[in-house]
DNA sequence: AGCACGCCGACT
DNA sequence: GTCGGCGTGCTC
């Protein structure tokens, strides 16, 4: 063998790796960003592994073209999107893709010229060279576009100081440098509580082990300081940390908390950064300058040079989850990345999903209790109303003791916020005269009224439409009356109510920016609004302090539908909810309409009894053989032909796996049997939680040809069942 | 993922 | 006759 041969590995959908020349001047390592030709192309890749064995014929072989000038994708990386792809089934470039999802950080920046006065002084000197000289004197380096722009000058000023010496040109670091994060900044007192918590995690970040550990405190016990002592223990130790939050819960409030303990900022990861940003954050990572980054799932896949923690804040929440592309859990994957990197991984919650929670009773994972609310707040008093009695009256929503009580306290001066997890002004709009709903043309989904921009929308697709003026069924003009409330129509009946109060509303299409919410925050703060009317995106870390009612106005919804933790998440928005209420010196009340008063979860909120519900939900996925106990994978083929796919489904049906321990349903329309005009069936693999459920799907589908319009997502640990 | 090849319908 | 639609298959 003349020449060494190595496996690299694209980012791109092709099956496995693919065998290189490895030219003896490049000097070639395990995880180098390379290039190399592919067909007619030339496209980036990492040096997976040495290619051992390599039975490829010599003149098929192409030569590695060159090594990019990166640091290499550090071993752990590798391993952890080997072990991602085996686990979820995706191709390993598929998975490789989100770890290199900012290709032009491969290259580093070109550094850029800037401009740095000197002692010689113009002979001729003007207003406009003066202002420039005065910027330069005061500010060092700058850039010539900056120079300019800053002096109110054109570019020829700048450009004549620089030719007769006034202004010299310097190589600027392409990484302006940014404070660092400090641990010994402003730390907290913590209560003994946290105190033990915080010195449990701490122990394990500076022994650099792997222990998972369940921080589980109710909403307001200081999960925050609690981590955050252990992300101040890894900054000792020089180590890089991440910390995971669902995608909304990366506010400006956490950050300026960050902030506060610190003293600068954390490097950020999410899907509003800029493209510069972007790239510049993925170098720090690499090569190890970042030391304490925040950021959604998406982070976990970034190339930490030296992690030595990792926090999961919110761990139940199913955002967490990723459905599409590779599907994922970045909750469960975090874990696995701790194991791999040998490194503590922190989950926290007020209300643990019922796998960590029973991870932690088995002991597998360090149960970190929180018991009592920082500060001494109160839980706040939840009342029920039952719905059977308590009827609104026909096209409204909020219930007499609910008006009353919300009277009551913004007559005291405080705010009141409205949950109704319903985006839009209805659900459901139908002909008043034949009874037509208006539904989506590419989803089998009702479209959404959303009077603010009036428009219909569908929630699955980026379908829009106007109202039309007339049904297109029975031709009647003018006959569409709304069905249901969403927060638009819930706002409409609150300011009727209260028609000298302020009423806001807050959705995730309402507040589409950081800086959006922040800005509502402040309004919140300022007392600017009464009466927040919101979804789920306010059950999620913000801290109203004047806040003291909470009114839930169907408690139910979430109930509803086969999902299989329906009511776990219930269980958990709720909480989440009540927990916005009284955070301060007040105590907060909550008012929870509901139709189902004696259903557990609803019990549970009201009583506060969730060790009993968790103990009760846990028995009935025992009893079922549903996950934590048993194992979840759904098959989802899609088509733009129903006939089509559901033949296919038949067809895999019949060759379907058997077994004592293993039990497959399907196949069925899905409940959303049509996304983006793709028809859609389901089968869900369901087994015993010690089998090998990736090798009996993997068997199941050997050497079976899925066709050309056919595609079959495989999404191991489902949480979407629609 | 991209790119070429090839097989069919439509146009100069 | 040739241009170009996109289904199919391959890339070390």
């Amino acid at each position: 063998m003349k020449h060494r041969r190595v496996r690299v590995l694209m980012p791109l959908s092709v099956g496995e790796l693919y065998d290189y020349r490895a030219p003896n001047d490049l000097n070639i390592e395990i995880g180098h960003f390379v290039t190399v030709p592919l067909g007619k192309r030339e496209v980036t890749g990492v040096v997976w592994e040495e290619a051992r064995g390599s039975d490829l014929a010599e003149e098929r072989m192409k030569d590695i073209l060159s090594i990019l000038p990166c640091e290499k994708l550090p071993e752990e990386s590798l391993r952890f999107i080997d072990w991602v792809a085996q686990y979820t089934m995706q191709r390993r470039g598929r998975v490789l893709r989100m770890a290199m999802s900012v290709p032009e950080a491969l290259y580093p920046k070109t550094p850029r010229t800037g401009y740095q006065i000197t002692d010689r002084v113009p002979e001729r000197m003007t207003p406009a060279r003066r202002r420039v000289l005065e910027i330069a004197r005061e500010s060092g380096v700058q850039t010539a576009a900056d120079l300019s722009a800053i002096a109110g000058v054109s570019a020829s000023v700048v450009k004549g100081l620089a030719g007769i010496g006034a202004l010299r040109p310097v190589e600027m670091s392409p990484d302006t440098a940014m404070d660092a994060p400090d641990w010994r900044h402003a730390a907290f007192d913590l209560t003994a509580d946290q105190q033990a918590a915080a010195d449990s995690l701490a122990t394990d970040v500076v022994e650099r082990k792997f222990a998972v550990s369940l921080i589980d405190g109710v909403t307001g016990s200081g999960k925050t300081e609690v981590y955050f002592e252990a992300l101040a223990a890894c900054l000792r130790e020089g180590r890089q940390a991440l910390v995971l939050l669902p995608e909304i819960a990366l506010t400006a409030q956490w950050l300026g908390r960050f902030e506060a303990r610190f003293g600068a900022r954390p490097v950020e990861w999410h899907s509003d950064l800029g493209q510069g940003e972007r790239r510049r954050n993925w170098r720090d990572v690499i090569e190890g300058r970042a030391q304490i980054v925040v950021g959604a799932r998406s982070a976990l896949f970034l190339p930490f040079a030296d992690l030595g923690l990792i926090v999961v804040d919110e761990e139940h929440e199913t955002s967490f989850k990723q459905d599409e592309g590779v599907p994922y859990n970045a909750r469960d994957m975090a874990v696995v990345r701790g194991k791999i990197g040998g490194l503590p991984v922190a989950l926290a919650s007020a209300t643990p999903s019922l796998e960590s929670l029973l991870n932690a009773q088995a002991g597998k994972y360090k149960h970190l209790k929180l018991p009592s609310r920082f500060g001494g707040a109160l839980l706040p008093d939840v009342e029920l109303i039952d719905l059977k009695q308590h009827r609104p009256g026909p096209q409204r929503w909020i219930s007499e003791p609910l008006r009353q009580a919300m009277e009551v306290t913004l007559a005291e001066g405080r705010q009141v916020m409205l949950f109704l997890n319903r985006r839009g002004y209805a659900p459901l709009t139908l002909c008043d005269s034949c009874g037509h709903r208006l539904q989506c043309p590419n989803c089998s989904a009702w479209l959404v009224e959303h009077r603010l921009i009036n428009r219909l929308q569908c929630h699955h697709c980026g379908y829009t439409a106007m109202m039309p003026k007339s049904c297109d069924e029975c031709g009647a003009e003018d006959s569409f009356k709304p069905c249901g409330p969403g927060i638009e129509r819930l706002s409409e009946e609150a300011a009727n109510l209260f028609p000298d109060r302020k009423v806001a509303m807050m959705a995730s299409d309402t507040l589409n920016s950081p800086r959006a919410a922040a800005e509502f925050v402040a309004a919140m703060d300022r007392g600017e609004i009464d009466i927040l009317i919101g979804t789920q995106i306010v059950a999620k870390g913000y801290h109203f302090p004047n806040l003291t009612l909470v009114g839930v106005i169907d408690a139910d919804l979430g109930l509803a539908g086969g999902d299989l933790r329906a009511a776990e998440r219930t269980y958990q928005l709720l909480s989440q909810v009540t927990g916005r209420a009284g955070r301060e010196a007040a105590r907060g009340r909550v008012y929870l309409q509901s139709h189902l008063p004696e259903h557990p979860v609803i019990d549970a909120i009201v009583h506060q009894q969730g060790e009993a519900f968790f103990a009760l939900e846990a028995a009935g996925r025992q009893d079922a053989g549903m996950p934590p106990y048993g194992r979840l994978a759904a098959l989802i083929l899609s088509g733009a032909k129903a006939e089509s796919v559901a033949t296919f489904a038949t067809e895999l049906a019949r060759r379907a796996p058997t077994g004592d321990k293993l039990s497959i349903l399907g196949p069925a329309p899905a409940p959303l049997s049509m996304i983006r005009g793709r028809h859609r069936y389901r089968f869900l693999v369901k087994c015993a939680r010690g089998v090998n459920i990736q090798a009996i799907i993997g068997k199941w589908l050997q050497g079976r040809k899925i066709p050309n319009d056919i595609r079959l997502q495989i999404d191991i640990d489902p949480y979407n069942f629609m």
